[in-house]
DNA sequence: GCAAAAGTGTTGACTGTACACCCATGT
DNA sequence: ACATGGGTGTACAGTCAACACTTTTGC
């Protein structure tokens, strides 16, 4: 990489003074949300080095020279978790306070993922171990300790995602190619934490134009009872009307107001 | 800033060879909407350098090495545009994809502003003009050549506002201090792009806890007609319910998915 | 038959929209 | 007086939540 510079390029290098600005890393966090066992939950893994050393982090890295930013936070997830690629990624938010990197400035491009649950993800090369967290745990005392800024980063994903499964058909993100649409309310179930009544969820889905589309298959429910029909991703990408969150008046709406609010 | 590292800063250093990582500049741009006029519009500079000399583009410039993204984003729109510092911003996304800049590899953390009507913003240091131009007609081809990839960061911006103006009370953004129901309902008009019924947004604003707080003075309408009641901002930081824009189901819903889909 | 889960029907409350109408001011 | 825009009342249509009820399977 080190070619002889354009004239425009090094016209940018002299306004791009390295001794007044010297260099700011520029990183990829991904922040994969997926349901384990019924429960709303994110990927993290156990830092093998200093600073924050045994502390749970996002997977993440450096963003390579001729890399898309998207590109290099898939890389990171197949790296360091071995999680397959074709899952939904979407950007989140960046963050570069100063300090929020003890070792220097670093401005981190988080994005956010969905995918059905993984059964085994695997700790990669500079991560000692990897584990899905119930989100719940996350925020709490009694859960794992977050590096960096990541706790802040987590708790903007999953507001981010509570909030897109209102008005976009993402909740066929977390499951699996074919599913029933009591596979898909208890994705709304186990991310809103509420109870859903399964006659009203039915007729919104199936009223909502390309929310899913029918197959001609069943499933059987694991403890007996009636066949459920099978479904797939439709093709909308916005729902029209929106999936509402029950009893979003007024006290609930303190926990959104932080993504929303900037 | 040429002092010492220490160890950790140095371990640091060593992962992020610049060899294998030549740096990556970071940079913030800001997509300022307002109300022009009566039309939605956005505020571009004219460059007055290579590359792209001449086309319009976004203000914005590098991040300086303590500071924090969005003081960089509001200190680069004082600066070129002499817009006063006390706007809504809030960041939109970053682009980062190799090329966007032929100079060098960037990344850049856009922002959104919305501000009332401002009457002379004014050319600053690297800016040669600064106006606003109607959103309508940026995207169109009688309309600016944008520098960059700023037509992208302009069209995510208009979509953000648009559907930030359903679920939260940022229409005052655009408004002064004070203002009438009619006021915010023409904001509404021209960000959307719509005729509303007046007697239905007052019920609906008002029914809206926290939206608007009543004043007691009132105001004349500029061509005569009964006076209106003041507001000013209330606190609240979302709506509900929310303000859904009319005639959103179908075919609108093409330009909306650009944002939404990523 | 009974339990369990899928799926259908019905009702009453609520919300959004359209539009008729009244009110307060300038000219 | 009348034009202009602010503000109120009302009635109809569509949507949503609650829940009773029927269907299809395993045991």
């Amino acid at each position: 990489m080190s070619r002889v510079p354009s004239a425009e390029e090094q016209k940018f290098l002299d306004e791009y003074d390295p001794d007044r600005y010297p260099s700011i890393a520029v990183t990829v966090d991904v922040a994969l949300l997926t349901i384990c066992s019924g429960r709303f939950s994110v990927l993290l893994v156990e830092r093998g080095n200093h600073p924050y050393k045994s502390y749970w982090a996002l997977p993440g890295g450096f963003v390579e020279p001729d890399e898309d930013l998207q590109a290099a936070a898939r890389r990171e997830l197949a790296e360091e978790t071995g999680v397959r690629d074709d899952i939904h990624l979407e950007q989140l938010c960046s963050y570069g306070t100063p300090g929020r990197d003890p070792r220097g400035r670093t401005v981190s491009v988080a994005y956010l993922g969905m995918s059905p649950e993984v059964s085994n993800p695997v700790g990669g090369s500079d991560a000692a171990h990897a584990r899905f967290w119930p989100v719940a745990e996350v925020g709490s005392g009694d859960g794992p300790q977050l590096a960096f800024d990541h706790d802040v980063i987590v708790a903007d994903a999953v507001e981010r995602a509570r909030s897109k499964l209102e008005y976009t058909p993402l909740a066929t993100a977390f499951c699996e190619e074919q599913f029933t649409l009591a596979d898909l309310r208890r994705i709304y179930e186990a991310v809103w934490d509420v109870q859903l009544d399964a006659p009203n969820f039915r007729r919104k889905v199936l009223s909502t134009h390309g929310f899913v589309e029918p197959l001609g298959d069943t499933a059987l429910p694991p403890g007996g009872g009636r066949p459920a029909r099978l479904y797939r991703r439709g093709d909308a990408r916005l729902l029209h009307p929106a999936m509402l969150r029950p009893g979003a008046s007024a006290e609930e709406s303190l926990a959104e107001q932080r993504v929303v609010q900037e």
